[in-house]
DNA sequence: GCCAACGTTGGC
DNA sequence: GCCAACGTTGGC
């Protein structure tokens, strides 16, 4: 029998005197860490009877429901709370449970349309008074078990769901999940804030001596817990990554068979391997150590191997594989500028919230049909989808605004009227404005007028010999392909120029893999200043739909290059700007390069963190492996899923004649 | 840190 | 009121 916590002070003498015949489970009804276990009397003229005992969090042990008001207090209304069965009954709909005074109880926002939806039911087939043969079958008197189909996994009650079409990982009813999500955001608050009372809180002065002392790691860098001095760390952030190791998640040890991620085929492919839901820990937490923080950032705190800080520009660029540009970078020669954009970069685009992601003019956006064959129409209900994902068709998803975030400084310019966005992201502009589509297969031309550009606008400063900062006021970062390391440049200019945006389908860690091509973006994203390229007659036609992904895996191999466009019918003819060359590169790419910007590392809350997952997955990202190309190995650490038509911009232009010097 | 899931909201 | 999909967040 596995105790849930240490040695038992002075209550085994007010135990019956039955052995404990059941393990302690948890009791989610009454909050986090709350656990519950059930004694068979084996004995006696009461044999068989069962007692049942409750231990708080902070390991008092409660065994009757009065003791437990008493425990509680008197603003804690236990009418509601089943002792003996250890759930909550809800014998009228609008009743609340019972509310532990430790832990704030927070509803989470619904929609009016959802709780249209989903009261009513409930008020039906919801909360009502739990059988209770059947929740002891859950809770108690029993090994491990599954939950019920339709009774929440954490308390055990009967539920209809939140909808027909939901498919949550946990199975929780209502107020498990309200209760799991407030603790989570009371989890974040502490990581972000600290509580302000716990004695680590309180501590006003680093200790100087922890690993983030003598490191001195920057205080502004990630969650703020992450380089915060161990000392000060709130206590109350309890470790969850693996699990408590008590409940009955914890303790089961093969997987179930049944659940979701039992069921669903296996995806080695994908970096985050799910763990069967009977598996999970269902305290999702285990004891609190001192600093209280995640063990993933002691880790990377204690090692400073694994500092997540951007490193300082190295005399000898590092030799890390990852960070590796032959390992990144296609072999033929060219140079590719990556950058990253901080969110007040795109403050024009970012102001109109939901209408942010949408020039309007691209091909893009002009596209009217969803491709019904990228992950995300996959998943949408009119293509018999689940509706998870929720996002735009691949192929509808903004080319312009995907540049506008990566190439900010080209965009920045005010003067280039014409091809700046329009201030309404919906109006579209008339076709006979559209620039005719200019398409080149050849190496770019160096032209005066490029050249001039960059020297108005220096891309690039150099640090030292070999790195190269970004340009003021961009995240920016000069890679040259083919080059030792990605913060090492070379310092004579290349000869070759162009304001060449590349869309490049990365073949992760295989250079030999990558099909060198061209690409032109033309007008509305061809950059200020520079010319754009003749078109090549020679290029094969453009291909109009985006074919099957698994189809289009092998083709798109054969072929070169690689010519993706809007349909013919949404293209509107030749005007219609395109994107004639898409190299996916995995959104590991710009995480990947972030490590090398400092202005990237760290000082984002998590919702510019947030923000910036979105440019690397909703924009540049794939969701899904369903894209995943030939010669995807999926190994490289940190590799998202397997890119999509729109992966990364790089851009291939020359190296500011005036910043060379 | 990352991604899947989904709450929410703007547009129709 | 419905739908598309944006933006957030829970879970790993």
């Amino acid at each position: 029998m596995a105790e849930a916590s240490g040695p038992e002070p002075s209550w085994p003498l007010l135990l019956p005197v039955a052995p404990m015949a059941e393990d302690w489970l948890d009791c989610p009804a009454l909050g986090p860490g709350w656990k519950r276990r059930e004694v068979f009397r084996k004995s006696g003229v009461t044999c068989g009877r069962s007692d049942t005992y409750y231990q708080s969090p902070t390991g008092d042990r409660i065994r009757s429901k009065v003791e437990l008001t008493r425990y509680l207090g008197p603003a804690c209304d236990l009418t509601l709370f089943d002792f003996k069965q250890g759930v909550l009954c809800y014998p009228t709909p609008k009743t609340h449970p019972v509310t532990v005074p430790s832990k704030k109880r927070k509803k989470p926002s619904k929609p009016a349309k959802d709780k249209k939806r989903q009261v009513a039911p409930q008020k039906n087939e919801v909360r009502k008074e739990t059988p209770k043969n059947e929740t002891k079958t859950a809770t108690a008197a029993s090994p491990p078990s599954l939950p019920a189909p339709g009774c929440c996994e954490n308390c055990g009650i009967s539920f209809s769901g939140d909808g027909t079409r939901r498919q949550r990982l946990k199975t929780l009813c209502k107020d498990c999940r309200a209760q799991r999500i407030a603790f989570n955001r009371e989890q974040r608050k502490f990581k972000r804030e600290g509580c302000g009372e716990c004695t680590a809180c309180q501590v006003t002065e680093d200790c100087g001596t922890c690993t983030t002392c003598l490191l001195q790691l920057p205080r502004d860098v990630a969650s703020g817990l992450f380089c915060k001095c161990e000392q000060r760390r709130c206590l109350r952030i309890v470790e969850r990554s693996r699990g408590c190791g008590v409940c009955r998640g914890c303790q089961t040890r093969e997987d179930c068979g049944r659940c979701r991620i039992c069921l669903r085929p296996p995806r080695p492919d994908l970096r985050r391997q799910w763990k069967c839901v009977q598996r999970r820990c269902l305290r999702s937490k285990h004891g609190r150590r001192r600093g209280g923080c995640d063990p993933k950032m002691t880790t990377r705190q204690r090692s400073p191997r694994a500092q997540p800080l951007p490193p300082p520009p190295p005399p000898q660029p590092p030799e890390s594989p990852e960070l590796h540009p032959r390992a990144l970078s296609p072999s033929s020669p060219a140079e590719f500028i990556y950058y990253c954009v901080d969110e007040d970069e795109l403050q024009p685009y970012t102001n109109n919230r939901r209408q942010n992601r949408k020039c309007g003019t691209c091909a893009a956006c002009l596209r009217r049909m969803d491709c019904g064959h990228c992950d995300f129409c996959c998943d949408k209900p009119k293509f018999g989808g689940s509706n998870q994902k929720r996002q735009k068709c691949r192929w509808r998803q903004c080319l312009q605004f995907a540049m506008k975030r990566l190439l900010p400084s080209v965009w920045a310019e005010p003067e280039e009227g014409p091809e700046s966005p329009p201030p309404n992201p919906r109006r579209k502009r008339p076709s006979s404005t559209r620039r005719p589509r200019v398409v080149t297969t050849k190496p770019p031309l160096v032209t005066p007028a490029s050249q001039e550009h960059c020297a108005q606008t220096p891309m690039k400063q150099e640090a030292g010999s070999s790195f190269v900062l970004p340009p003021p006021g961009t995240d920016l970062v000069f890679l040259r392909e083919g080059a030792s390391s990605p913060v090492q440049v070379p310092g004579p200019a290349p000869a070759a120029t162009e304001t060449l945006l590349q869309v490049k389908q990365e073949k992760m860690d295989t250079p030999e893999d990558w099909t060198p091509g061209t690409a032109i973006l033309t007008s509305p994203v061809s950059l200020p200043g520079c010319p754009s390229k003749a078109v090549d007659p020679d290029l094969p036609p453009v291909k109009q739909e985006p074919p099957d992904p698994e189809e289009n895996k092998e083709e798109e191999h054969k072929t070169h290059p690689i010519c993706y466009s809007a349909p013919d019918e949404e293209a509107g003819g030749a005007g219609t700007p395109v994107i004639t060359e898409i190299f996916s590169l995995g959104g590991t790419r710009l995480r990947d390069t972030a490590v090398w910007l400092p202005s990237l590392q760290g000082r984002q809350s998590r919702k510019e963190a947030g923000r910036k997952v979105w440019k690397t997955k909703n924009t540049l990202a794939p969701t899904s492996t369903s894209w995943k190309p030939q010669g995807w190995r999926g190994t490289h650490a940190g590799l998202s899923p397997p890119p999509t038509p729109i992966m990364w911009v790089s851009c291939r232009r020359s190296w500011c004649p005036s910043s060379q010097s």
